[in-house]
DNA sequence: AAATAAATGTGATAATTATCACAAACCATA
DNA sequence: TATGGTTTGTGATAATTATCACATTTATTT
């Protein structure tokens, strides 16, 4: 039996924001708990949904980095964000079609739960807060992801190599030093350019001095001019 | 005063679909008559929402035709999508920032009401069934949106003006023949190449006898062969 | 209907990026 | 520490698309 629970939402303590995944869950990881949802470890490179298999459950990223991708038509694949812990994977396919769009494969060791479509859906249409929250969460990744996709588009690959530095070190790992999660290969699909190119021009901004690798880590020396040269395009 | 109303979800007369926001809206109709919620009409290239501004009122498209778009860095437009009738306008908005991200313009002349926000919050709160549909419309939306701009990204340009030419003909006017409802300089904004390149791929199409065109109006004559273009990227 | 402005068509050229081919460096593991 | 496999670096070249410049057509205004 599912009870509305009074709309009282508090922060998540890691983002602060009323809006964050895990924030939302809160209502719902009573649920959870009776419904006896299930919980798995899924190791780095492990899959964890494939595009084009039906919605049976929602999966909640508990802890973990995973990546969300295509295969384009071409054979390559076409990484479109780095998911963070504390976010439901492929909501917008629930609410559509029930397919999922999307690929996603675990980039470290990741916890994941496994939640009834059925208890989701319930929670939604009875609790009006818990609603308003989700609708607030996919709003603003599907805003976020759209609109970086769009202003790529039309940057040159310096401007893109730029702003997927920025992406990892801004919204990914929150630090100006970090370990790429996978390969230049990756990388390259994650920007959508070939992987000589984005070689080129990691090289290119390293012997300038606008960032050191050493390895998979690299190290933003100068943002400023880092900002300066995704927004020049 | 708001009564949640009991979830009784009709479809759209028009796309059948419960999911269409005219059959939303069919909730909120009533809320709107009690709320005197403005209704306006707009002239062809009229803009409706600036990219930037904050949401102040919910826009719903009655009828017309109106076109989503922003400004790049280097000054040109990017039209991101076509909305038809019986569509809320930026509505993700809403629910991240309640800034506008993108603008409007009417690409004919349109009828809009402006429905204020917390009228649309409150219900949401209230009607689950409501959020519920709210969500499928967003999700479905960005979902749509989201997908074509990426399965377009890596194509060459014969294959991205065959799916604009199919978006058009599928999505936007259900029909083999339509008149383009701009000059090709916004097709070939929508599309994301430049206006001579388009031309020229238009040209080659019409050379080759797979579409027609007269004016600003384009038949399809062959849109097997088109789709097949689409694919092969 | 003439004049003016706007949109479209087209060749030549330049800029950008992918592709190919292979060398060098790095990594895992026997 | 040798060895095979993968990843990264780099030059040369080809493919793709943008840009420029201008002719031609179409639409709009007076």
């Amino acid at each position: 039996m599912i009870t509305a629970i009074p709309g009282k939402l508090n922060s998540c303590h890691d983002c602060k924001d009323i809006s964050c995944a895990a924030a939302v869950l809160k209502i719902s990881e009573l649920e959870l708990v009776n419904m006896n949802s299930l919980e798995n470890e899924v190791k780095k490179g492990d899959i964890i949904l494939h595009e084009g298999s039906m919605t049976s459950h929602i999966i909640y990223l508990k802890t973990g980095l995973v990546k969300e991708f295509i295969r384009q038509p071409n054979g390559r694949e076409q990484i479109l964000q780095i998911v963070k812990q504390h976010t439901y994977l492929g909501l917008p396919s629930l609410f559509s079609d029930r397919i999922n769009h999307y690929s996603y494969a675990a980039l470290e060791n990741s916890h994941i739960c496994y939640i009834d479509i059925n208890v989701f859906n319930r929670l939604i249409r009875q609790n009006g807060e818990f609603a308003q929250q989700i609708l607030i969460s996919v709003c603003k990744d599907s805003l976020n992801n759209f609109n970086r996709f769009i202003k790529q588009s039309h940057k040159k690959i310096y401007g893109r190599v730029a702003d997927a530095i920025l992406y990892f070190s801004g919204i990914v790992f929150e630090n100006d030093r970090f370990d790429l999660p996978f390969s230049q290969r990756e990388f390259a699909d994650l920007i959508g350019l070939s992987r000589e190119s984005t070689t080129r021009v990691l090289i290119k901004f390293k012997n300038e001095g606008i960032i050191s690798i050493k390895g998979k880590s690299i190290t933003i020396n100068n943002p400023d001019l880092l900002e300066q040269i995704s927004l020049k395009g």
